[in-house]
DNA sequence: GTCTATATTCCGATAGAC
DNA sequence: GTCTATCGGAATATAGAC
């Protein structure tokens, strides 16, 4: 099945993301992908030898990923806001489709995880940290928002928001994670 | 081994909680528990047939003990300030054990969870968010606060900067937790 | 690249002796 | 209340045929 594509390869990445998102690390196996995409266990051990091999593919890939959401707020002509609004706008499709962000899935895990894999991560919160930092900064700078906090903090405060909201959404809905979003966009008012 | 008391039952739940909040709820097992106690995960199941029965048990514990903070909060004689430094402190000492609030740990894996467990971490959550908003729409009231949110929303924003920043610390370090915490109470400023 | 088949280990759980 | 012994099942993983 695929076997001329590197469709299978992807397939398993991409379901194993979401599984990680929707259940946990520890919670999903390969049985359950290999039921997913008809194929039995043994051919996603042939992609991914080990677990933490596909552990690893996934937060690189999600790395890849704000790498690409990172280059594309350079593009000129877009507003801080709108910039800020294109992070937020990530975590509330996680939301919608009752998915948390992989930082906060494997973050409860985290100690069961390879030191590869914590290494990765570290990676992966500085990078968007380091983005959302970089655009309250600028908004900062240009007038465009108002906050007593540095970036960096600020940064922090709307990260942690953000991911233990969609959390929460789980247990509580989404009416809370919507308040959530309105006042972090509040909180930047230029005012 | 401690046969004439309810020694082993109160262990069992107590390291189930350590293991919740270390390594997340999938990730232990009965031998991990009955190795630490010295005796056979048998031993365990007698006490909890099964895994789901401790689970509830310790979700049970970790609401009666937010009842008793919520209770102690309400002495005379305690500045606003000083109730929710109460709360604050609750994560800061998780953060310093390496652990992560019950609410995060079990948020991940939520769907994996049955519905007896999902109710009761609706009631957990509910009881927090109830407690802290309570703090703050009082010393608000009183002139101890000022914030432009809804206490309800300045709950939401303050419990999930908790929640998420001890799992953030597993990653970055203590640093970005205790500038958070910082922030938290600088929000809450009577201007 | 995928299959069948299998090895190993671990997990949750139970029966029955003490 | 704890033990020994064991079961059924699932998970990770590998060998070798196709």
């Amino acid at each position: 099945m695929a076997s001329r594509t590197g469709d299978t390869r992807e397939e398993i990445v991409r379901l194993g993301m979401e599984f990680i998102q929707t259940y946990g690390y520890n919670a999903f196996s390969y049985a359950d992908i290999a039921k997913k995409l008809n194929i039995k266990n043994a051919a996603v051990h042939y992609h991914f030898p080990g677990k933490e091999d596909l552990l690893i593919e996934i937060v690189g890939q999600y790395i890849q990923r704000y790498h690409d959401l990172a280059r594309a707020l350079e593009a000129p002509g877009l507003t801080s806001r709108k910039r800020i609004q294109a992070f937020i706008d990530r975590y509330t499709t996680l939301c919608d489709q009752g998915k948390i962000c992989l930082i906060g899935s494997v973050g409860s895990d985290y100690f069961t995880m390879p030191e590869t894999v914590k290494k990765k991560l570290g990676e992966l919160v500085e990078l968007v940290l380091g983005m959302v930092e970089g655009v309250l900064r600028d908004g900062k700078k240009k007038g465009e928002f108002s906050f007593p906090e540095t970036p960096r903090v600020r940064a922090l405060l709307m990260m942690t928001n953000l991911a233990a909201g969609v959390q929460l959404a789980r247990i509580t809905g989404q009416k809370d994670y919507k308040a959530i979003c309105n006042s972090l966009v509040k909180q930047l008012a230029d005012t």
